[in-house]
DNA sequence: GACGGTACTATTTACCAAAATAAAACACAA
DNA sequence: TTGTGTTTTATTTTGGTAAATAGTACCGTC
């Protein structure tokens, strides 16, 4: 429908959408666009725009005395377009990444080497490219080539993320002036407890990982000082691509969700330094669980503690 | 002499010259341009302007047999080169930075606001905000903004940057894995050296933030784990900024680079428990250090330690 | 005064040809 | 084989214009 030029609006789109969200609007309520212009920081000619886009796409609609009202639930809306107008810039980033967790795109690439790999644009790749280098996740190097950074797709890798985050997270919690944001914890809580109750046997590890990554982009957010908060989103940022999470047993997902729920709790009764214990004692049990000890039970000195914290409050 | 559209090759230039000094070229050494181009990742042509550049410059002359031969004792040359040629792009991104930690500017600009202000061309500006952009000193917002990312300039950051490196910096001479770049340690130990003996009286401030700089980017090299050594790499790339030391007392400066100097030596005998334990003592004294305190001594717990610390070795 | 509608100006982006730069291939000498 | 000189080809950057997008001011209504 949307002419491909219009990609623009569509974040602008997103952007309101989200907004919607977040102040918990309902079906119906006036979306007033001189607010949402300075909720997005813009003029209002774009918040214009974007909203006559929301119009087209059925998820607003103009109200009889001017404006536009929500015609929409605006949780559940926004994926289905999203569906529909999937961007070929994110389509790309994603190709580009799982190509090269799976070793078949080397480190050094170059535009053109792209371009013909998956027959796009040389605008598409630079664009792709360029949002990548915001997430530090490509930087560029002399010459025509780009370096990819490494991911977190090596056991070895991964062993140092977790020792990373056993460092920060926990102090992160501690941190003088931490402060949870209690919707998103809400938000958050909610997630982890759908997950758990709903599939009754086996979770998917994609779903696992949105959910975890957003329980520690919680904490990386609440934390009281800006540097650690900054180092853990944008690690946590790693943790969110392909491959960034090893293959788990459905058992060792459910127990770390569980300790997800009482970390929340004791950091809901501001008992801090419970929950930093907590948090490390989560983070390491998580690193020293291996794929091949899954049918051998966790290591000996975790499974018990593990059992004993979690049951106290899910049992 | 050169023609304002070749900045480019200066960047080649400089890195031609730095890999003479690491690889400990003589004056009169052959620059062989195969090898050059292996080590910049970049074709012969590139490198061939540039050293067309650099014999123009008078850092290396045609050879008779062909190639060329590096004319100048690569570590001081370099040096009065940048002083005729500091290219357009640095001076800019100086002037933006000085005049937001003055808070002459707004944390949101936009490009033609630049443009306006500093009478330069678009183009101009655009390159300089990629440039930020790369060191995250800046990030692009909806509509024509962009956000300058708060620097060191304010008392209460300044206080959390020493929590946040409190936390990281121990830890990453205990890493697993930590190991000293011996030759770059050497040179640490002589900037620091030269520092301290050179001038009697008082310490620049611009000399001792370099050499404080390099010591602290050392030890984050080191570090075995790589998000620990990215993280630390990344913050201290935020303190090479202009505004983001604090005034500080001859007295402390020097204590400092004392300091510094104890800790090399812990780490060259491998000491790196003590090393540890004595730059957390680091970190804590020069946070606690105030301009204020300068003339009444420094708090009563940390001074005398400290004297203790150093004059084992220095007197 | 808060809000939406409209008109107008400012600024940025897209597009395409020309110029600059980089990569690759080949030739030749030591 | 190693390294430079030279040529050819590929790729990226630049410059200028039209199109898209964003910002601002003003107006009328409730």
């Amino acid at each position: 429908m949307s002419s491909p030029t219009k990609t623009h609006h569509l974040d602008l789109a997103q952007k309101i959408m989200d907004i919607a969200l977040d102040m918990g609007f309902q079906q119906g309520e006036r979306l007033v666009e001189t607010n949402l212009a300075k909720a997005c920081h813009v003029s209002r000619t774009p918040v214009r725009t974007a909203l006559k886009l929301l119009d087209q796409l059925g998820l607003a609609v103009k109200s009889a005395e001017g404006g536009y009202l929500l015609a929409c639930d605006p949780a559940s809306a926004w994926k289905r377009v999203m569906a529909q107008h999937g961007n070929a810039e994110q389509e790309l980033i994603e190709m580009i990444l799982r190509d090269r967790s799976g070793r078949r795109l080397a480190q050094r690439i170059t535009v053109s080497e792209l371009m013909r790999r998956y027959k796009v644009s040389r605008k598409l790749v630079q664009k792709s490219l360029e949002l990548l280098q915001e997430q530090t996740l490509v930087t560029r190097a002399a010459g025509q080539s780009w370096i990819l950074s490494p991911g977190l797709d090596d056991a070895a890798v991964r062993q140092q993320s977790y020792e990373y985050r056993i460092l920060l997270e926990p102090q992160a919690i501690l941190s003088e002036g931490f402060s949870l944001d209690v919707n998103r914890a809400a938000m958050v809580r909610r997630q982890t407890e759908a997950l758990l109750a709903a599939v009754a046997n086996s979770i998917d590890l994609g779903a696992f990982q949105k959910v975890d990554n957003s329980f520690h982009d919680l904490i990386a957010r609440s934390a009281g000082n800006r540097f650690v908060s900054e180092s853990l989103l944008a690690h946590n940022h790693l943790r969110r691509l392909p491959g960034a999470i090893a293959r788990m047993s459905d058992y060792r997902m459910r127990t770390s969700l569980q300790e997800h729920l009482k970390i929340l709790a004791f950091l809901e009764s501001e008992q801090f330094e419970v929950a930093a214990d907590l948090m490390r004692f989560h983070l390491r049990a998580s690193s020293q669980w291996r794929p091949s000890l899954a049918n051998r039970g966790a290591p000996a000195l975790v499974r018990p503690f593990a059992m004993a914290l979690i049951s106290e409050k899910t049992e």
